[in-house]
DNA sequence: CTTGCTGCAAAAGTTTTGCACACGT
DNA sequence: ACGTGTGCAAAACTTTTGCAGCAAG
């Protein structure tokens, strides 16, 4: 069973003074830091890359640490105002997210046969966004560029198909 | 009541030979080509930019153009096994179309405050697409590229507000 | 006529919400 | 102690599906 994501590695340091970002915000709203809360911080933390709410919930039960899924919905929402994590549109049906530290998610390369999403880096993305929104008198906010393809795994193992 | 898109002028001449195209694919599939299938594509062609399943149905619906909800759903799947539009994703909640006449759609600028969806062209991106591809051993199929920003009406009519 | 199509309503899947009780601050 | 948070289950919302009658080829 192949893994679902791949990318850019997150060095540890980074995890700690994240906590105190989201306890910060949450102070600075009148919000409390609930151990659930920090649970599901610390399992957002140790993604990689893009996930969904219910991998998340499923494997933090596996973990059995304890959280109901509407729960994980709202803190989902506390940490992308927090800026922590960011939405990441790759499927109609489903939201996916994504750690934000610091930096913004540029580009994807999506494999249609595996679904498997790999982060690439695009650098000329920003540029090109800066020429458009003047263009269009927009001030723009964030980008998302995503390629849909299949993966050489994915087509050497279904030659024959379809 | 601010429209939702804006864009690309398609000619109305495209408009006959669509149906063809669709008549021939449904009866290569062995499938029918009913009054309401006609209706939708009709509606669909109507549309010079990104609409939603909903959106079209409550149209049809004014215009007592009388199609179900599930008769929407089933045909908008023939329609994007034809290529006669495609699926374009900017919001994680609801399916979003659009034509694909020929061309495969490739930049949108969104407005986060109105929601407006405009169409840009971006030269460059077939080029990266290319390159990224050409990296991670992938065989493009297509590519999205959406910004998501402010536009300048928003800005303007809602100084004081947040 | 045969086979697929439509509409309805119910089902399915994801996300949200109301409520009663529990817990950070 | 107060005001939020949590979990549960039900509600909302979009999309899919089963079924009985209907229509295209």
């Amino acid at each position: 069973m192949p893994n679902t994501t791949t990318a850019t590695s997150h060095d540890e340091p980074l995890i700690l003074p994240m906590c105190a970002v989201f306890r910060r915000f949450l102070k600075d709203q009148g919000l409390k830091f609930t151990p659930e809360r920090a649970r599901i911080l610390d399992s957002v933390l140790s993604k990689p890359g893009v996930f969904e709410a219910d991998a998340l919930l499923d494997e933090m039960r596996r973990d059995s640490r304890r959280v109901s899924r509407a729960t994980i919905y709202r803190t989902l929402k506390h940490l992308m105002e927090a800026k922590i994590i960011t939405e990441v549109l790759i499927d109609s049906k489903q939201s996916h997210y994504q750690l934000s530290i610091g930096r913004e998610p540029k580009g994807y390369l999506v494999c249609m046969e595996t679904h498997k999403i790999i982060e690439v880096d695009v650098p000329e993305l920003d540029a090109i966004r800066e020429r458009v929104c003047r263009q269009h008198g927009f001030e723009p906010a964030s980008h998302r560029f995503v390629i849909y393809g299949v993966s050489q795994d994915a087509s050497e193992n279904s030659e024959g198909t379809d």
